[in-house]
DNA sequence: ACATGTCTTGCGGGAACCCGCAACAAGTCT
DNA sequence: AGACTTGTTGCGGGTTCCCGCAAGACATGT
């Protein structure tokens, strides 16, 4: 069996090659790449049925080099591993895993055990396996109905780039009264006015993206993606 | 000499350890603290002169510990040994440290020797040391006068916000047109225009939020630092 | 079939925003 | 001192945004 780590922290790396080792005997070899666009590169060259993948990269961040592994083999099994729980990273995993993979995610502060226990889980057995950490903070954030659903969020990324309410309309097929209205459920879901007690009036827009980066729904990994599609579908206008 | 780190990542701080022994001979005694709070803490109970920081940490960042310290021992000496060169980071310390303070920034990428170097000439010698990576890098984004004055940046602050124009006004003490003179030289510097060729309409509020989190001008540790200030500005108002 | 709930869409108006124009103050250069 | 740059402020108007209201579309339940 063989292994692909791609993580740019070199201490990390040696951590996790060190547990690879103790937790996978039948691993026959480790790979190590040191951004995503190296990881991917190897990913497919070398017939490798596994990776473990960091999320915040210099190059290519684990998300897009993640994509571009399953576009072409669908089959790998990819634990992710990475230091924060974001929402946003959360979501954009969802986004990208294919019908029937295998894969996982789990934080570098999780124990040793533990991530021996997701590695033997996701790439050996092929299970799917996401840290509790991460669903506990993603509920606690989703109070009573605060999730936002798929067109919402979508809004939410054109409005997170300074699109105005016409261009989000045409770019997403609706009318301009129904952006509108996504923006009010957005702006109630993520808590725009109950800020300060005092009805302090607030530019919602900007509010918006203030309370989406301070929850962690988006961060900026999530606008400069958002930022190349949407340039991407200027192009075919 | 007795030297605190402050560093909640296991790894980096066995790898820091071990630098700080080999690189300084006079150290006496080496702590650890692994979040902000415990590391102001520890810094102002202990007879602690010199202090190695991280600057993301969970409970309380770097640089809120670092300022509460040099709040009541100004002479400590600190070096900041943190991930990433966000121009961020590098304005929030020079915001903080007194005069005459011995300071350093170092990145983790850094060389060992280089990490070495930094230790001795901030913690022992009390100089002050940027890395040249983090100068670079502020200068690459400040191209031809893109740099923000203070006076700017407290308005991309309050935009950031999500304040309005007349809050704005009354907080910094300026007349709305003013407030807004401000705005357009921010929209100018942080490119909010220049984005496609084609003329593009944005909505620049969010757009400059959009472009200042891109380019590392802020990002969310500022935010969060400037939501807790407004809120106190409010009380007292 | 009828009621009820959710979603979309148009209309319209008040508020906030963007910004050109111009007057004025303060500091700099020659 | 006089010319010039730079920053502050008011005014006014065009644009965008926020959102209440109400009418229609569709689904679900009784």
């Amino acid at each position: 069996m063989r292994v692909l780590m791609v993580e740019d922290d070199h201490f990390h790396a040696s951590y996790l090659q060190d547990a690879l080792s103790e937790a996978l005997p039948e691993v026959t070899e480790i790979f190590h790449a040191e951004d995503g666009e190296k990881g991917q590169d190897e990913a497919l060259q070398g017939r490798i049925s596994a990776v473990v993948m960091d999320l915040q990269m210099g190059h290519r961040n684990g998300i897009e080099a993640a994509r571009s592994i399953w576009a072409q083999r669908p089959e790998t099994r990819i634990l992710f591993w990475s230091n924060y729980a974001d929402e946003a990273y959360q979501r954009g995993i969802a986004d990208i895993v294919p019908e029937d993979s295998a894969y996982g995610y789990v934080l570098k502060t999780a124990s040793r055990e533990n991530l021996k226990l997701a590695l033997r889980a996701v790439l050996v057995e092929g299970q799917i396996m996401v840290d509790r950490e991460i669903l506990r903070l993603q509920r606690s954030n989703a109070g009573p109905r605060n999730r936002l659903d798929d067109s919402e969020f979508n809004v939410l990324l054109d409005l997170a780039l300074g699109l105005q309410d016409r261009l989000i309309a045409e770019r997403r097929n609706m009318s301009l009264r129904t952006v509108q209205n996504r923006l009010l459920s957005l702006y109630d879901k993520l808590g725009v006015d109950l800020s300060v007690e005092d009805q302090i009036p607030f530019n919602k827009r900007v509010r918006a993206l203030n309370r989406a980066m301070v929850t962690r729904t988006i961060n900026v990994a999530t606008l400069e993606a958002a930022q190349r599609e949407f340039e991407e579908w200027m192009r075919g206008r």
